[in-house]
DNA sequence: GTGCTTTATCGTTTATATTCGATGTACGAT
DNA sequence: ATCGTACATCGAATATAAACGATAAAGCAC
């Protein structure tokens, strides 16, 4: 495109990013099923989604390019875990981003008096 | 489009669509900015960001219909300012997803014994 | 070897997203 | 009423994303 995403601050741009990782609920469905069975699935995840195989596969691929998923091919049967360290980080991102914009300084010019909102 | 996102769990879907949402640094950095200066910010954002005002608009406009900005058109002066609540609300609704991710039983099955990840 | 199973990838179609210039709208000021 | 300011929205271009059928690759069973 016309690379407009680069030219914002590293930080946000890397949250942005896994952000857009988690925008679709195929692969929040995912990442919750990785998580309840520990075994690493395969193809069961084709069978619990309403997608077909080649799409599933998509999913994951995006997944594990945002690093939030770790798998190995093993020839007919591959494997696929969370990577719980990488997860366990975009919690913190995410939190610093809430801590960042919730918890600062309450409304002051910006009252429900102001007149706007 | 084939309209796949709509057979999944409304939780998914919800959180999935409040994370795309969150999925441009464009659209974090709005809210950084809303959130800073409390005061309403208007078409400042056009200034402290590298993007034409068409395209703030817009983003601001994604964000609006996510639900987390607030937003009041006076004629020529808008007002905008994040919606704390709602804000507070998508923090909860990600932790409880970490959550149900990553607080869950520990690997057994799938350890780096097992030959997989 | 042949075939079967499982998954990744290719190619294509369709849907959204992103971006911006240009235009419209709404108000305040003159 | 006219002008200027500040936005929103339209229209069009381009870029990604999402989806799937078909095919390739890679091991297992025989």
């Amino acid at each position: 495109m016309l690379a407009k995403a680069d030219l914002f601050p590293e930080t946000l741009a890397s949250l942005a990013e896994l952000a857009k990782a988690l925008g679709h609920p195929a692969r929040l469905a995912i990442l919750e099923h990785l998580a309840a069975r520990n075994v690493c699935l395969c193809g069961d995840l084709v069978d619990s989604l309403p997608l077909a195989q080649a799409t599933v596969s998509q999913h994951l691929k995006v997944l594990k390019a945002a690093g939030l998923v770790k798998g190995e091919v093993d020839g007919p049967r591959s494997c696929y875990c969370i990577d719980r360290e990488a997860l366990a980080r975009l919690r913190e991102a995410f939190d610093a981003f809430f801590r960042g914009t919730l918890d600062t300084v309450p409304d002051t010019s910006c009252g429900p008096g102001s007149g706007c909102c």
